[in-house]
DNA sequence: CGGGGGTTTGAGTGAGCTCAACTATCGTGG
DNA sequence: CCACGATAGTTGAGCTCACTCAAACCCCCG
């Protein structure tokens, strides 16, 4: 049950961009957890909920979303290896969103006091915690600009580019094609349309040579007309080691 | 320049939603900062920028926004007394997005590394600027199901009263009308919709009764109705005090 | 009293929506 | 192995919400 490598994805996505040394990834890895084997389609968190636990995907596809007044859905982030997926919901007092799994997933789940506790006792983990959190409100504002203010062909485009790079980061992609988990209709829900009007979309970018389809798995053919097409610069996902000194810190 | 309760505002956003002694509360406010007057409609941060500087927002307003690739402009937040608007910008290799006054604005720039050492240093401290990064995390996901999937009408109602309940929690309005400093194409930028179109919405509001408007100064005349049209509830801005134990942490 | 930023109004257009039907794929049980 | 049902994807036709373009209008300020 808590074998000392099953939080390996974790450490291995909080490391990419924030210094851990030895003794922060052993005090990471040795956080205590139950794991969870989680069906398609289940919900993890739902909103409203006070967790007293984080959830950390190690395996599968994840999403959280929210449901408005009259019904509709929209998807506001999409989750995959390594990430944490609810530090917001059991950190703040009740869950303001839901959170689901979109294939069979892999889930630890980490008493909230001991993240807490760990971050206030070593400064690496406290940081790196703090910068996925911030990486993560970055993502969260590039969908903002990519739902407001970009067409629906721009807003496809990008939002492909956005899961081709971030599925390359995590070490997940077999070469230029992936297998996207996600339905149209589920797509539309984060891009903020309509079930119809993706299918649409996606057969212009397919027709102008940009992507392939094939049953549900999709190929970038053209990454950079892509990218052009979706006004698509990896700027915002902050996939490199960022350099806040903690040397003052040890003052 | 660093007078002992310049930082004042910013101690108080955070002591509203995080415990902090009186210990924490002196550390913040001796931060190392230097002080500026910006006047209206100028830039505190661009996107590229490497800024060794976080900027807090001791008076007036301000937002963050992005530009798109056929030159739209998507507002991504709005920032008041107290804010602290440019964690993300410092912590982050390169600033993803713009922050620019709207106002006339009193700013205080803090060292980086002054603010990391303290958050290794404090954990009352470290905790209490993570959570105010999840908690602006929980307004940008609310702004994407906002721009998502909801209609101008419930949209235009549901940031008016994201306002208002905003402004209130600062301390800043006076009795139940607000003057929001907002031209309606800032606001058509932070709905994602046009400024014709916003005008046409506001007037729909006004002739239904819920709200009010005088020259550049608008008032909610029915906060009840107009949260029921803009689908809102102040959860997601999680105005209570958090109740994370750091008890363990000082095991 | 003239100029400029912001707001208001009108008329026509179009991107994306709704409704509805049809097809393809796949898992399951007979 | 086939029949069936369920889920997902595709296509067409018509509509509507929000957009564009264009022209006042208003108010503040110099």
């Amino acid at each position: 049950m808590m074998s000392a490598e099953t939080l390996a994805p974790m450490v291995a996505k909080l490391a990419r961009r924030s210094c851990l040394d030895e003794e922060a990834r052993a005090h990471l890895l040795a956080l205590p957890h139950s794991l969870r084997k989680i069906e398609a389609r289940q919900h993890i968190v739902r909103q409203g909920d006070r967790a007293r636990h984080s959830a950390l995907l190690l395996d599968g596809f994840a999403y959280r979303h929210k449901i408005v007044g009259d019904g509709g859905r929209q998807i506001v982030s999409v989750h995959m290896k390594g990430d944490l997926v609810d530090l917001q919901n059991s950190f703040l007092n009740a869950a303001d969103h839901n959170v689901q799994t979109l294939t069979d997933a892999l889930v630890a789940f980490v008493p909230r006091d001991a993240i807490a506790a760990l971050a206030a006792q070593n400064a690496q983990i406290g940081m790196a915690l703090w910068i996925d959190t911030l990486v993560d409100g970055s993502i969260f504002r590039e969908w903002i600009a990519n739902v407001g203010r970009r067409d629906a062909r721009m807003r496809t485009a990008h939002i492909l580019c956005e899961f081709a790079v971030r599925l390359e980061a995590a070490g997940l992609s077999q070469g230029p094609s992936y297998g996207l988990p996600m339905t149209q209709e589920q797509l539309a829900d984060v891009l903020g349309l309509t079930p119809i009007h993706v299918n649409r979309t996606l057969k212009g970018l397919e027709r102008d040579g940009l992507i392939a389809r094939d049953k549900r798995s999709l190929r970038i053919t053209n990454r950079a007309r892509l990218a052009a097409v979706g006004d698509f610069s990896d700027q915002y996902l902050h996939l490199e080691k960022q350099s806040v000194s903690l040397v003052a810190a040890a003052q």
